[in-house]
DNA sequence: CTGTTAGCGCTTTCAG
DNA sequence: CTGAAAGCGCTAACAG
């Protein structure tokens, strides 16, 4: 019974006959031993970690995300980390740092990082990009400019001549893909669109910006997600305007169902498709080693329910 | 130029003189060494890991404690493994058993799990509980039971007779503070409370509650969190019955803000608050080794919004 | 202040 | 199918 007998009954049992296998197990349960994950670790150079780094674990979007990492995470045998960086770039790459020595590879959901930190953390690991989109480097994109342009078409169509879109954090590549998405759209379709940024991309950015929305005269709003969308909602209802009756607002990302009143409107997003195929293209990559580029692109739809509407008769433009 | 020179430029620089250490490290910087945390964890017997198991990451009652355990994990130089247990006392069970390799303690949040299954993780690693109650283990308790007891009063005070509490998760500890509570303070007040399992303790278990708070023919409704009394105010609302107006209702958590319309009275819970003594205490047993037993009780308050009002003159008793 | 020497607990050839 | 022995890369006495 030497040690090398008692390591393959844990890691290879088909190396050895039934019995001894069946022997060790036992003893090992009464004397309570159990292997210890860092030797072997040392041993073999693989431990089965990995890291999830967000931005902000607080916005809805993400939670479905990462649950969806660790449950794929789980089946492949992985345990994860997980960081928030706090919308902090700075704060995002020394948590990588602090990570590397520890894990086997990253997925970056969202990262607000320059693009040559990237390329170089993905120098020492293995690394998938979730919305952030990095030439040579594996990622899911949420192709939200689909649903931003269906949005833009669905306020057109009812006749909106004059939209605003609330934007969010500058560095966010969703926030890209959706503006130029709806700027572009607007032009073909001959709207006139009017950007505002809100201060935070949080509930009270969403109702700080209502004075300017309301200054600007359009008659309709896209936000740049659902959380802004509910600030905007309830920013409007405070100062007395219906919605949809005299204003329309389209959110994105889908995270609060019908729960606002009215109910949004809004672009779907697959998060958890995003977070599941990411952890499988991570575990593929730490197993083949052979980190060819794959990009996956996710598409979005417009959820219809009661933010929007025709523009009142006496349409306004400034 | 030893390699336990090199070692201690790393782990103690100042046993040796500066020069040396400059030179190591520049060293080291050219070669792109860094020393490896599996191999020291395995010398040392520390690796500075930790795990934080939940039972629902996306019930905004935990993001905050989430984000709040690992900035402060991170000030004490621990990186911290997330698992979401799915509610599932099973899978918590199993979470803890694959982490306990690789963590040097456990932060449980909210769990699930029996008691003796609890005491006996204990025994393997060090482990402090939120929101759950077991002797001989340090433990942080948000004491929702009082701010139930202010609702209460609250209500009884507005001159409703008789209301109803919507319950949550059976193996929830809050769960069983909070409808004490609203039990006791209700004979204590003599109230008629009734009792309303929600079938989850989610936004549509809030929902579909309705139906039933309506046919008891109470006046007000106590929800087990926010998300059930969104559920109910929304469900309300679809039944054209006016809040606060025709019905008063009280959730708990505090995680909805004043997004909600009315916006919601609810019970204060210090979560954040929860998850940064949770790790300090967790850290602190990680040094000293002497695990005294420690209880941590957090107090919450009612925070008075807009969704309670005196009830309707024409009051129905059953 | 710096070098030498044992391990930490496991996996893994290589022999039997 | 099982045992012996050589590390994995680092830290920690113990000497100098």
């Amino acid at each position: 019974m030497s040690r090398a007998t008692v390591s393959r009954a844990f890691t290879r049992p088909e190396m050895l006959s039934h019995e001894t296998v069946r022997r060790v197990r036992s003893v090992a349960k009464r004397l309570g031993y159990v292997p210890n994950q860092i030797a072997r670790a040392l041993s073999t150079g693989r431990h089965g970690n990995i890291a999830l780094v967000v931005p902000d674990i607080a916005n809805p979007f993400f939670p479905p995300l990462i649950r969806a990492v660790q449950t794929r995470a789980d089946d492949a045998g992985l345990s994860v980390f997980l960081g928030d960086s706090d919308e902090n770039a700075e704060r995002e790459d020394v948590l990588i740092g602090k990570f590397a020595g520890q894990v086997e590879g990253f997925v970056l959901a969202s990262p607000r990082l320059a693009k040559d930190r990237i390329l170089a953390h993905s120098k020492r690991r293995p690394l998938v990009l979730v919305n952030r989109d990095v030439a040579g480097i594996p990622r899911v994109l949420i192709d939200s400019a689909t649903g931003a342009r269906l949005a833009i078409h669905h306020l057109a169509e009812l006749g909106h001549r004059s939209v605003a879109y609330i934007g969010g954090p500058v560095s966010s590549w969703s926030n890209q893909q959706r503006r130029e998405a709806v700027l572009r759209t607007g032009d073909t379709l001959g709207l006139s669109i009017v950007e505002i940024p809100a201060k935070s991309a949080t509930f009270e950015g969403g109702m700080a910006a209502v004075a300017v929305v309301v200054a600007a005269g359009v008659t309709a709003a896209v936000a740049f997600d659902d959380l802004v969308a509910e600030g905007l909602l309830v920013g409007l209802a405070t100062r007395g305007i219906e919605v949809p009756r005299a204003f329309s607002v389209i959110g994105c990302d889908d995270v609060l169902g019908a729960r606002t009143n009215p109910p949004l409107t809004t672009i779907s997003s697959p998060s958890a498709e995003a977070g599941r195929i990411a952890t499988d293209l991570l575990a593929d990559a730490l197993k083949s080693a052979t980190s060819r580029e794959v990009v996956c692109r996710l598409h979005t739809g417009l959820i219809s329910r009661a933010s929007t509407a025709e523009p009142q008769s006496s349409q306004q433009i400034r």
